[in-house]
RNA sequence: GGGCGUGUAGCUUAGUUUGGCUGGAGCACCCGGCUGAUAACCGGGAGGUCGCAGGUUCAAAUCCUGUCAUGCCCA
């Protein structure tokens, strides 16, 4: 690589659009992977895929970041890391979206219009964003192959779920059931809670206490409902065993008028719950009985409605049961239940052995020999009629207006029906130990979304309901024989054309309706049955959990990649996946494959507004990505992303901080890049050119200082990624830059770039900074891709993406320069020594430019090296080391409280308050003998910390050094005409280089300078210093009278005029 | 209702694992300084009920209990 180019402003946007393109022409990322070919080890990454039919948002920038930072960092360890794009296109929310633009609102709807055509126009839809996805990726530099996704509804990738679906059936881990759902029977849909939770509404209904007559005993068991038209599928009553429950009989009739239908007869014996009787009864009672609800449990009542629900086997039925969920918070203490009505009443049902028979049907009215007065009517329509029976038969106790939210159907309002429905389930029960197991192989950052999160939901795993009674999904590839009854599961293509029946069609593609018209012959022996395809969908989840498979068409194809790529090693989304892809993926390899499916996986926060609030449309605080995108540019989101918190903290999206990493990082760094560039350019300085070159043992100590910084901050920088501390890391890399690298480094060596004349020092700065800029660069490309490019490409000529991992890895070399601590240890003592004689110049009032005549510095180790640079940032003439600590310092004695507050527990304030009173130097003498006692406690050296500080009465101050303990820094504040004369000259200076500035002239332009001082002296030394400092090439001083257009200003009481030609 | 996070200055945050010196930074603000590299830089100042309330302890931002707010998931 040869000289560098002048760096010229910055413009983030423009960079990074330039770069995007060279990008594109000459195929970095491709060239990346393959770069990696020979070393033949891969590190592989599963993309969980985005669904397009919604537009991207800067809740996608995080997770995308985090995909791409991890890839890009892997690929420069020397890993081929391929990235296989893949998009997510089946489901509920597909179909929504289509049925709100159609205006079809019910299945009849959707039926109506036809399914086949419902179904193009979803597969449309899915498609919406994908270009404003496309944009956004790209945009924001996250690499992935997006040319050749996978693409869930696609029939390779059904065919290997219809084949991982196949396994679980052989295995027998597929089953049918039932589950109980919110369901509108006005649309025929089923809701997921998601859509549930939109539809709340508070309503006013009537709620019964309802009389189950026991058989065998004169009592009733009160219980309580809300939904009264789910009384005639009763089939059993819950207690809780450890309740206390109550039988009471009516001693008077109520007093005063009753409210609404029901009530009792004097001498009328009810149980329910001792908490509750306050609440429920109307009447004077006595107590008869008390005892736990054990007691009940076993004793059979009469069916309200006889021949609703047939008894069948169950032995249970009608019987009161246990359960652990009863509480006395509300009701009787009793609970009625319904087994296909409610969830709770179905895995009771299933548990005891209840029937488990609708009494309605999916249209959502009671079936045919439920009772005559409600055959046939739609439920909801019947709560006053069954009130009104139960009332006739003396059941009804009484009745009241109960307020509570209810979910409702968005599109029809009507009220949801929990409902149990059809259901074909993965037994996930069944291997719960085992996805366990495999959970706990998995590293989790943070690890509590492993363990906590996952581990618990693992722990309580129920069975996966993987059906959808809809259209738009991946069929269930499940068929019935209508004869016999076989099923069968279909694991491909080939298998469902080989068991065909000859008038079935072949379906042009594996989805609904084509795929229902597919009959099979059935196997079964002796049976010619026409077997028929469950008319269902699979849950999109199940889809995506088989996408470390799938994605590849894996068995049918690329056996070779999947078995190279299985289990992943790293996955990344955000915390809501937890029990979402995390877990499908989980599920999935579990059941299919006795495996997990991912090594590693970082689970996000996520992004919030300001105020901690979550961004949504309706709130108006969403913010557009393309706002930041087009101003401060992709480094600067992806930086402020990144340092903003730690990677699984929600984020509260400020977009200052945006603006604050562009001014701060990139700018700064921009500014640096700058500098050397500009110098490098004039000097025709080429960092290849090995004769110019400078060993860094050759150089100055500042060079190896900041190349050792370099070093440790690479190393710790490099300890942060490997624990997940993403934000840890560039929070040190960026105070590396603009601290270390630009505020000091830069600073301190501006003056050895001015000299024109090719020198040692020079090249050794220009070394130097090219060293740590193209290290700087390797580390941040992960993070920041653009800068970091185009950085790299101008002083090394190639990009960034291609570099090793400076830190090394078990695939690349090591490229650190070497690291110096006592280098560091000192020059950390001089900055802060430069920032003490500020602060001491503030207090004594004394300002910057008017030197000291002497400085000395007391304590602390050989800092000579620095003594000219030290001098310099305090403007002292002479810097000098003072051997005699007690000529400015004195002790104090600090406690330690750690140790002292284990040895006096309660005593330690007045131990301390004693020690704040004892004279330092006699304790200290105590100490030292051992002698010394406070409060009655023996005190060594270990209770105590000796600091020193300075004297009274000096310009001074002290600092703790952590190395080197106190060190303190005196000015001499003596004035006299030769430091007035140089502080003069350095205003002089300062004025006229401003005005220089002002005056927009070149470096090297020269000036005619005519200058009137007034009140003072200016020494001939300082006069020539002021003329080649600002390049005078002419210059007159206190000549005729200035003119009045000139500038003036006042400093020290002496008037200066100038005039710059 | 349950599980898991988060809460520190006007804003963004460090410190919480393992209790201990005056709770540390950056942005914004005020005062001063410095400047021919920057939207800069340097020094100082103001700004904190460490969400709230209890508890443990000589000592709590840190440990415990409860509670509020907020987010995710489940009901």
């Amino acid at each position: 690589m040869g000289v560098p180019e002048p760096a010229g402003g910055l413009d983030p946007v423009a960079l990074e659009t330039a770069l995007m393109e060279t990008w594109g022409e000459e195929g970095t990322f491709e060239a990346t992977i393959e770069a990696r070919r020979e070393g033949a080890s891969p590190f592989t990454f599963l993309e969980g895929p985005p669904t397009a039919n919604g537009r991207p948002g800067i809740h996608h920038v995080i997770s995308r970041l985090f995909k791409d930072m991890v890839c890009r960092w892997k690929t420069m360890e020397g890993h081929v890391v391929e990235r296989k794009g893949g998009w997510d296109t089946h489901g509920l929310p597909v179909e929504i979206e289509v049925q709100k633009k159609l205006d079809l609102m019910s299945n009849e709807a959707i039926e109506a219009y036809g399914m086949e055509a419902f179904n193009e126009r979803c597969k449309e839809s899915v498609w919406t964003y994908e270009e404003a996805w496309r944009e956004m990726t790209e945009r924001m530099g996250f690499w992935i192959d997006m040319d050749d996704p996978y693409v869930t509804l696609h029939d390779e990738y059904i065919e290997s779920a219809w084949w991982s679906l196949k396994r679980m059936f052989d295995k027998g881990l597929l089953f049918r059931g039932h589950k109980v759902l919110p369901y509108c029977p006005q649309t025929g849909t089923s809701y997921s809670t998601h859509e549930v939770s939109q539809g709340y509404k508070e309503v006013s209904e009537p709620a019964v206490y309802i009389k189950f007559e026991l058989v065998d005993d004169d009592a009733s068991v009160l219980a309580w409902t809300t939904t009264p038209w789910t009384l005639p599928g009763n089939v059993g009553l819950a207690v809780g065993p450890d309740v206390t429950y109550c039988r009471i009989r009516i001693t008077e009739p109520p007093a005063g008028s009753w409210e609404g239908r029901g009530g009792a007869e004097v001498g009328e014996e009810l149980i329910l719950a001792k908490d509750l009787l306050a609440d429920v009864l109307r009447h004077q009672i006595e107590v008869v009985d008390e005892f736990p609800g054990s007691q009940l449990i076993g004793k059979a009542y009469r069916p309200l409605f006889p021949d609703a629900v047939e008894r069948g086997g169950s032995e249970s039925a009608w019987t009161v049961v246990a359960a652990d969920f009863v509480t006395t918070t509300d009701g009787t203490g009793v609970v009625h239940t319904a087994v296909m009505y409610g969830e709770e009443d179905y895995n009771l049902g299933m548990e005891v052995g209840f029937p488990a028979q609708h009494t309605v049907g999916i249209d959502g009215a009671f079936v045919a020999g439920t009772h005559h007065l409600l055959d046939g009517r739609y439920v909801k329509d019947c709560d006053s009629d069954i009130i009104d029976h139960l009332a006739d038969q003396d059941l009804l106790y009484r009745e009241h207006i109960y307020t509570h939210d209810y979910p409702h159907c968005w599109r029809t309002d009507h009220p949801l029906l929990y409902y149990a429905m059809d259901s074909w389930f993965v037994r996930m029960t069944a291997v719960r130990d085992e996805i366990m197991q495999y959970n706990s192989e998995v590293e989790w950052a943070p690890e509590w979304t492993g363990t906590k999160r996952m581990g618990e939901w693992l722990s309580n795993i129920k069975d996966w309901a993987i059906s959808r009674e809809r259209y738009w999904g991946t069929p269930i590839p499940v068929w019935i024989c209508p004869d016999c009854g076989h099923e069968h599961c279909i694991g491909s293509i080939e298998e469902m054309g080989s068991m065909k029946t000859d008038g079935s069609p072949v379906p042009p593609e594996l989805h609904r309706p084509y795929v229902d018209d597919v009959k099979l012959h059935c196997p079964s022996s002796g049976c010619s049955g026409e077997m028929v395809r469950e008319p269902y969908v699979m849950d999109c989840w199940f889809d995506s959990g088989c996408a470390s498979f799938a994605q590849w068409h894996y068995p049918f194809e690329n056996k070779n990649k999947f078995d190279g790529s299985f289990p992943v090693d790293y996955i990344c989304e955000a915390v809501d996946q937890t029990r979402g892809w995390f877990y499908s993926l989980l599920a999935v390899s579990t059941a299919v494959f006795e495996s997990t499916c991912y090594h590693r996986c970082l689970s996000l926060g996520h992004i919030l507004d300001k105020e901690g609030k979550k961004m949504s449309k309706s709130k108006g605080n969403v913010v557009d990505s393309w706002d930041h995108f087009n101003k401060e540019g992709a480094d600067s989101i992806r930086w402020y992303m990144t340092t903003q918190s730690a990677p699984w903290s929600p984020t509260n999206f400020d977009p200052n901080g945006v603006r604050e990493s562009y001014a701060k990082m990139f700018l700064t760094l921009w500014n640096v890049y700058r500098f050397h560039a500009d110098y490098a350019a004039m000097d025709g300085f080429d960092a290849d050119d090995e004769s110019g070159y400078v060993a860094v043992s050759e150089r100055s100590p500042l060079d190896r200082w900041v190349l050792s910084k370099a070093c440790a901050m690479a190393e710790s920088y490099h300890e942060h990624f490997e624990s997940w501390d993403f934000h840890k890391a560039g929070r040190e890399l960026e105070d590396f830059v603009a601290n270390d690298l630009s505020n000091w480094y830069v600073r301190r060596s501006r003056r050895r770039l001015w000299d024109e004349a090719d020198s040692n020092d020079k090249r050794a700065c220009q070394h130097t900074l090219h060293e740590a800029l193209l290290l700087v660069c390797r580390l941040m490309a992960p993070v920041a891709p653009f800068m970091s490019d185009r950085i790299h490409r101008d002083l090394g000529g190639s990009s960034v993406h291609l570099a090793d991992w400076p830190v090394g890895s078990t695939l690349v070399e090591r490229d650190l320069p070497p690291r110096d601590y006592g280098l560091e240890q000192q020059m950390s003592l001089v900055r802060a020594l430069a920032e003490t004689g500020r602060r001491v110049r503030v207090e004594e009032g004394r300002r910057q430019r008017l030197p000291c005549r002497n400085g000395w510095i007391i304590g602390g180790p050989d800092l000579s090296d620095f003594h000219e640079i030290l001098a310099e940032e305090l403007n002292v003439e002479s810097l000098m080391t003072e051997e005699d600590l007690d000529r400015f310092q004195r002790i104090v004695l600090e406690p330690n409280r750690k140790k002292l507050g284990a040895k006096c527990r309660s005593d330690l304030p007045a131990v301390l308050a004693e020690l704040e009173t004892a004279d330092p130097d006699s304790l200290l003498l105590e100490v030292e003998a051992g002698i010394a006692a406070l409060a009655g406690y023996q005190i060594t050296m270990d209770d105590i910390e000796v600091r020193r500080t300075e004297k009274e009465g000096y310009s001074a101050a002290t600092l703790a050094d952590e190395d080197f303990g106190d060190v303190s820094l005196v000015l001499d504040m003596a004035i006299d005409d030769e430091l007035m004369s140089r502080g003069l000259a350095r205003d002089v200076i300062r004025r006229i280089q401003s005005k220089r500035k002002e005056l927009d002239l070149a470096v090297e332009d020269t000036i005619a300078l005519s200058l009137w001082i007034d009140g003072g002296e200016l020494a001939d030394e300082d006069w020539s210093h002021v003329q080649s400092e600002t390049r005078a090439g002419s210059a007159v001083l206190n000549e005729g009278a200035a003119p009045p257009d000139a500038d003036s200003f006042e400093v020290d009481g002496i008037g200066v005029t100038f005039t710059v030609g």
